[in-house]
DNA sequence: TATCAATTTCCTGATT
DNA sequence: AAATCAGGAAATTGAT
């Protein structure tokens, strides 16, 4: 996700070659305007969610510690309160979203900040961004209305005005699964990049490609800013691990060295978790104890199951039998990174997943189409008259 | 602590 | 040539 242009956490790791352009454009501009300032401790008390129900919070510039300040959310404060950082940080993540080519868009265009923003009819979208501008449009628009209180339902609406639920009562609505992915994840990689950029100027990390801890490359890693929310979850992601132990000043650092003894060369298998100590310094933002959650299969039939809001990324070849078909192969595998906090995922890993399956029936093989597989027999949940996994 | 399921990562080779 | 598929091997995670 793009998410501030000079912390951005996906580009140039999992997204196709464009995404490079994209992050190019932005960065620059965002370190023309926003030189790097020093990265500040931040409250883990204004990043962790309250209790199981991923209660997200916008919070007023301000009012907040540091982080509103220093990292620069859009997602955490009210569209009519952005700064034009905001304002420009919003703009990039809707370039990363729908795969624009950032160097269409006039980048002098987006010298606003979220008052004169939200005063900009559907129109004037378009005039000043092209074919984004219906897409930023009706995106603004949906995050202006998250501020209005919904009319009575099952779920829970207190303190609307700043907050929303994706409760247990009513899970899966595709908007609010992909904004509660794009929150989380902005408190996850945002603070992150905040804290790498504005340590290390414009050097940009592949997220997907940590540097090995004890190796020279990595050495340059700067290190001495605090930082940050984790997921209590697994997959914490590469950066996770560089970050925290380059801050927390930790020696204990495996001391791999993987056997061909490559520089930057990732070593197999899941990233490693945070250790204990980094792990309490820097609050956990889901319960030890907490579910699994969705499987990849699972996640893949939710999105299936929402046409309407997947934003073209699958499609149904034959829903009576289960055939689907990725259309944004990399896309989906980017959304199911961010879910789980794995800002290196890529289809090709994505789809070794999902060949796993075959063996457990859960998927069957369809042979000579590419992107597509079926639904096997121990899978549920897509069939039309099922009860789905989704709704209330 | 050990074990397990479910990935995640890396890899080589084949196919489209 | 690049993207995708196939599947082995190993690593890692959270759950039990």
């Amino acid at each position: 996700m793009v998410n501030n242009g000079d912390r951005n956490p996906l580009l140039g790791s999992t997204m196709a070659g464009g995404s490079c352009v994209i992050s190019s454009v932005f960065n620059n501009y965002f370190s023309t305007l926003y030189p790097p300032v020093q990265a500040h401790a931040v409250s883990t008390e204004a990043l962790k969610d309250r209790d199981s129900n991923k209660l997200l919070t916008f919070t007023i510039p301000g009012t907040t510690s540091d982080l509103s300040a220093e990292v620069c959310d859009w997602e955490q404060v009210v569209p009519h309160m952005w700064t034009q950082r905001h304002v420009l940080d919003w703009i990039s993540y809707n370039v990363e979203r729908n795969k624009w080519d950032a160097s269409t868009i006039d980048l002098t265009q987006c010298e606003m900040d979220g008052q004169r923003l939200c005063q900009l009819s559907r129109e004037d979208m378009r005039t000043m961004f092209g074919g984004l501008g219906d897409t930023l449009y009706d995106h603004l628009s949906q995050l202006r209305d998250l501020k209005t209180p919904p009319p009575s339902n099952s779920c829970d609406s207190s303190d609307y005005d700043l907050t929303f639920h994706l409760s247990e009562e009513c899970p899966s609505e595709w908007d609010l699964i992909y904004d509660y992915i794009q929150c989380e994840d902005n408190l996850q990689f945002g603070v992150k990049n905040e804290i790498e950029s504005d340590l290390c100027g414009d050097k940009t990390i592949d997220p997907g490609y940590y540097s090995d801890p004890i190796s020279p490359a990595s050495s340059e890693f700067c290190g001495s800013g605090s930082y940050s929310p984790q997921a209590g979850d697994s997959a914490g992601s590469d950066i996770d691990v560089d970050i925290k132990t380059a801050s927390l000043g930790t020696n204990n650092l495996p001391s791999y060295n993987k056997s061909d003894g490559a520089p930057n060369r990732r070593r197999r298998g899941r990233p490693r978790k945070i250790n204990a100590e980094s792990s309490d310094f820097l609050e956990t933002k889901k319960s030890k104890h907490s579910a699994r959650g969705t499987h990849l299969w699972e996640f893949i039939r939710d999105i299936l199951l929402q046409p309407d809001l997947n934003d073209g990324l699958l499609k149904w070849e034959d829903r009576s039998e289960g055939v689907f078909k990725f259309l944004r192969s990399e896309a989906v595998a980017h959304l199911w990174g961010q879910k789980k906090k794995n800002s290196s995922m890529t289809y090709e890993k994505l789809s070794r997943a999902m060949r796993y399956y075959y063996k457990r029936e859960i998927l069957e093989r369809v042979d000579g189409r590419r992107l597509v597989y079926k639904f096997g027999k121990n899978s549920s949940g897509w069939r039309l008259g099922d009860k789905g996994s989704l709704g209330c």
